[in-house]
DNA sequence: TTGTAAGCGTTATCAC
DNA sequence: GTGATAACGCTTACAA
């Protein structure tokens, strides 16, 4: 059976230009006119081409097009995860706006893993894509060094620093939560508990705490360390870490600062459960306004992030660089503060 | 300028795989085989290519790759929605596990919309991938005609029918429905509302209507149109249909069947908020078990699945049909019954 | 308006 | 174990 020895068996070859140029009595370079200037080819040979390839059933070879054209018509997103809606909204917005200018969208989920990212990438890299978006920037430098070697337009999304090297499109992850703090400042409150999202290569996270401690130190106050927790992004972490903050010793805090809605919910949850009411004994706040936010009872206060937008935005940037323009820098987004029951003055007595 | 009629302008190219060679002082087949084929290279050799790839930053070329070798290690996968943490955790499992594999994702969301799907089902073959997965079942005719004509593997999400034409990795929604029904029929329950997602083009709702209608048509029972919702997956409409339902006239259901966990919270607030006790006066069951399901007072009795394990399966057939194997068609998975609170035995006297 | 033909950057075959 | 060289399927100057 040597004689098979082919890379493809004939009967399992698909229709080339050539077919349909055949077919249509025309040059492949007709065939090539014909789907990509049509205004070129004359309309009868137009049609003729067209009715040719629908009948052998012809699209044209991504990997012959891209060599030829070096235009693949991809794009690429790495996020950390699917599960944390707001990651996914981007995602779903970003996909949406390159679908209508013909780019489809590749998917990396980091996991939070720096590693992960890099291999994302540079898979993404070699696989041609056009444009690239990645949240947050606490990568390893290969990963800026790579996209730059093969000079192709990134973003940075979710986050935003005026002194950041890379373009940006996010809001300040920092500004946010002090305008938090404030707020709670603002009501009274002088002890603060703080539970947060791992930190590690996480550097939305890490300016969040830089915004809480900024805030705080610009009244002279401080965190108590028995007033930090810093766990996964989960109710139930959100639950436990409310517990120990409530039952430690020394005085209790009046407000608790949570890194996002999940574990504001869970401390909620397990201050009522506790019978510590909310928020005449206990402020709490969220971040990111997910649906059940406002169904609790009290609703929660938190913070509103058009993450939508970031993905459209990053898109729309990218799109721009593709055109050949180079997008100014962007201002960081708004961050839209949303106060409901569960933040209030602070206890009579306990403003300390 | 005209002489500037270059692709490309010289200092704007990459490398190539003949930079290389050249750099190496070997041929481009030994650069190739050094990536590709280790070990059919001799270690100096080899130790000399990749020395001279990684000074002139080279990675392969996808386009010239993929042409030459017909291989893309590109994968694809369409959902309806990316807001749906159902189909979003689908999703990044399957990310991961072809990930393992060297494939990288394309993904595309038809938002309930065959048309989209079909445009992104065009748009990934045109771009070459290897493999597809598709959420349901409900699409056009030609999207499967043109994913046969490309000789493309695929798989159907989320769904299972005995006689489905497609592979399939999911389970069967009119079972799952089927036995949420028994389940409240069991407790006593003969009055249904029923607040349901749009079953427009959605293949997996109308299974789940069906799965309840046959329910309850086994005990002689039906459901009255005045009890029976359907409207967008939200705590919102949950809230609004459970309003409606419980203020037509006649006789209230006891209990009442939701397409989705959103749609149940809904009706479980706005249940509480009428003064309406859950599970005493009224049974609420949902469907997905997200993190609020076992969150609320009361707990909510819903259904799990497991979205991640639909989405491994799912890469892992496709990747056994790239590896020229044909895997063997699935038995619908498990759908776990999550006894919680929000059903009870039928109010004394109600059972009719 | 259309055809000719030269790439695009790999991989795979074959001869050495 | 290595090098020539012919594909792979398309796009695009340029000529006609």
């Amino acid at each position: 059976m040597s004689g098979e020895r082919v890379r493809r068996a004939p009967d399992t070859r698909l229709s080339s230009a050539a077919d349909v140029a055949a077919a249509a009595g025309v040059s492949t370079a007709t065939v090539s006119r014909t789907f990509n200037t049509p205004h070129k080819v004359a309309a009868p040979i137009r049609a003729r081409v067209q009715d040719a390839a629908e009948r052998l059933g012809w699209t044209a070879n991504a990997a012959g097009r891209a060599l030829a054209s070096s235009r693949s018509y991809i794009a690429g997103a790495v996020i950390p995860t699917l599960d944390d809606q707001i990651f996914a909204a981007q995602v779903g917005a970003m996909q949406a706006a390159f679908a209508t200018a013909g780019i489809t969208l590749f998917l990396g989920c980091s996991n939070y893993d720096q590693t992960q990212a890099l291999v994302h990438v540079r898979a993404m890299l070699a696989r041609g894509v056009e444009a690239l978006a990645l949240v947050g920037e606490a990568y390893p430098e290969e990963v800026f060094t790579a996209i730059k070697a093969r000079r192709v337009p990134y973003t940075v999304t979710y986050t935003h620093r005026p002194d950041s090297p890379h373009h940006c499109v996010g809001f300040s992850n920092r500004d946010a939560f002090h305008a938090i703090t404030r707020h709670l400042l603002d009501l009274g409150h002088r002890r603060f508990g703080l539970i947060i999202q791992p930190t590690q290569d996480n550097d939305r996270v890490i300016a969040r705490v830089a915004g809480v401690r900024d805030a705080l130190d610009e009244q002279g106050l401080g965190l108590r360390l028995r007033h930090v927790h810093e766990g996964p992004w989960s109710i139930a972490f959100g639950r436990t870490s409310l517990r120990a903050i409530m039952q430690a010793d020394g005085p209790r805090p009046t407000a608790i600062v949570c890194g996002n809605d999940y574990l504001a919910i869970g401390a909620l949850l397990e201050a009522q459960a506790l019978g510590i009411r909310v928020p005449t004994e206990l402020s709490i706040t969220g971040f990111d306004d997910v649906a059940m936010a406002s169904q609790t009872t009290p609703g929660l206060t938190t913070m509103w992030i058009d993450n939508a937008e970031i993905g459209r935005l990053a898109a729309q940037d990218l799109l721009a660089c593709l055109a050949g323009e180079t997008p100014a820098p962007r201002p960081p987004l708004a961050t839209t503060l949303i106060g409901r029951g569960s933040t209030a003055v602070v206890p009579h007595g306990q403003g300390g």
